[in-house]
DNA sequence: CATGAATGAGCCTTCATTCAT
DNA sequence: AATGAATGAAGGCTCATTCAT
């Protein structure tokens, strides 16, 4: 039975998460977190070695829910190849406080080497499993390819991009043609 | 007489922008764009209101640099609207500065209004700009619509997506597979 | 056990007081109640919202004792309305550090509003107070309100007339001939 | 003929002494005045040494005026030493300019030597011209210097106390009765 | 585990001053 | 005489970090 703690590690790296989220790594600022946790800041070098230890845990932590949870719930509910992407879009742009994360760690990369690292393992493995099945719609290797980056490109942008779209159309509106376009 | 100096009022834009693209909003320090530019921080102040200030000129230079300058060139090439289209992709992503920037200030269009609300009007003249020229390869305003989603969310999602692609093929490989697939 | 620390607190706001008194609201600076303190500037944020806030206080705390304290000892001491006057002056003139923020005050309250209407209430305070004592020795509603005035006025520009007096006479001396003179 | 020159030294100590009037000594800012005579803050080093020879010619022009203007009034409309007195506060209170000057050189002579010796000679040549005055009225110099001091007290006091009379009670009609009090 | 308190580095901003033109 | 531009010294504020209790 593990000791019942007051503010576990794993309630600093929610609220951590959180505040990525909404602000980018700039806003993972100590202070806040512990007064969202209601506790003072110097508790938290209980549980870590610093700000750098938070975001590397953080990081982890994140890696891990994205990877492992999206593709077992997808592959849980089974189908065939164009059924299993269509849950894979669904459930990937349904899930929003990840995909900020998402955003505000890509950003992240682009400033931080370590992070780009982390990511381009985390992209490939997403790739790999869309490549995997996009290969049973398509057998054109370079078509699947395009198809992927368009279909990634697609999940991505939709928090982006904020033009809006004319007639009665709503943004998931638009998204859903477009992802049918690429299951063609 | 030329010009006696070249207003060094654009310079702190300019380095301004540049800090901006690689580092995001809190990368502009005064201090650090002082030193790029070797002069003391002090006399920024004589050309800006303050550090508020500056930002604002940034985005406002940017705005028209990207607005502007971008469509000027493609409609002065000519030719159908596939060719504009691949045009428009060419420089979009060729002025590699400007995409930097482009994606800090839609990360940080997420964490201010004021920059939300510039980006929008930005956004919408170029999705229209874009829809005048997919709507004279394709008939159906909803597929249209899609085919602007994913030109623009391939154009945006190229600098964040850090996969690599298998065999001999390079990210500009598999996007201009991806591009035709939408002038299709 | 005894009281652990001093209240910190408590030494900030003495410190500014006595920085105000000597050189103003100007001279209430961070840094230097810091090093009169022995301590460093960043540590001031721990106890105050900020400067202000410290300002704030300072006035808050002064007000407490110039209110209560004095007309609380005079009130003490007993005697008839004369006694009651002669000992409020003479405790008025002897809280040296007292009479130097008083000063400092009020010239700020020139500069600030905020300052000024705390000063507008407690004046009327202290004019009430003499109003009841003078009004015990004279029955001439504007005279009373006269001996009140110049009173006050004595008490006040005791400090910042530079003049000197011709024999021996010293400035207290002349001050005492002149209460003693409101006092018929 | 003296050259006409476009923003002479006057306007600068004039300048100066409207905001040394308004906010003190520190408030006397280059760069204030330079915008309020609408020029730039460059040109005032061809004037004078520094912000400190400002502050000097400030007080020096100031001082001339005080002394020469009030006194050299006072004796050309004549009358007894009661009239001349009656003439002295009317006048004194009424330049409301140069008041909240005086009030400003008096605080800032609590914490400069150098300027509490200039006031230091100042208010004796007025206490000089005020115990002649009353001398005319008591012939008790303990008196007429305890009457000197509370004039002086009164004429300073005005403007920093800021307490309200009870009844239809004006502060001047207060000033007044005092007045007569002090020249009976 | 956590609080109270403090340190110190870093940033924004103001302002007197300087100087070439 | 005055402008445009810059320097440099303060001073206010934030925040990661440390440490005794």
């Amino acid at each position: 039975m593990p000791a019942a703690i007051q503010t576990p590690r794993s309630s600093w790296i929610e609220e951590g998460l959180r505040a990525l989220g909404i602000g980018g790594p700039d806003a993972v600022r100590i202070e806040s977190l512990a007064q969202a946790l209601g506790v003072t800041k110097g508790g938290f070098y209980w549980h870590f070695d610093g700000r750098n230890a938070l975001l590397r845990e953080m990081l982890d932590s994140w890696e891990r829910v994205v990877t492992e949870e999206v593709i077992v719930r997808v592959e849980a509910d089974g189908g065939d190849a164009r059924t299993r992407l269509r849950h894979l879009f669904t459930i990937a742009t349904s899930i929003d406080d990840m995909l900020k994360v998402e955003l505000a760690v890509r950003e992240w990369a682009r400033r931080d080497q370590a992070v780009a690292e982390r990511l381009r393992r985390l992209d490939n493995r997403r790739m790999d499993y869309m490549r995997s099945l996009f290969g049973a719609i398509s057998s054109d290797p370079a078509d699947v390819e395009a198809r992927c980056l368009l279909a990634f490109s697609l999940f991505l942008a939709n928090d982006y991009i904020a033009a809006d779209h004319p007639g009665r159309r709503s943004r998931s509106t638009v998204i859903k043609t477009a992802t049918e376009r690429l299951l063609m």
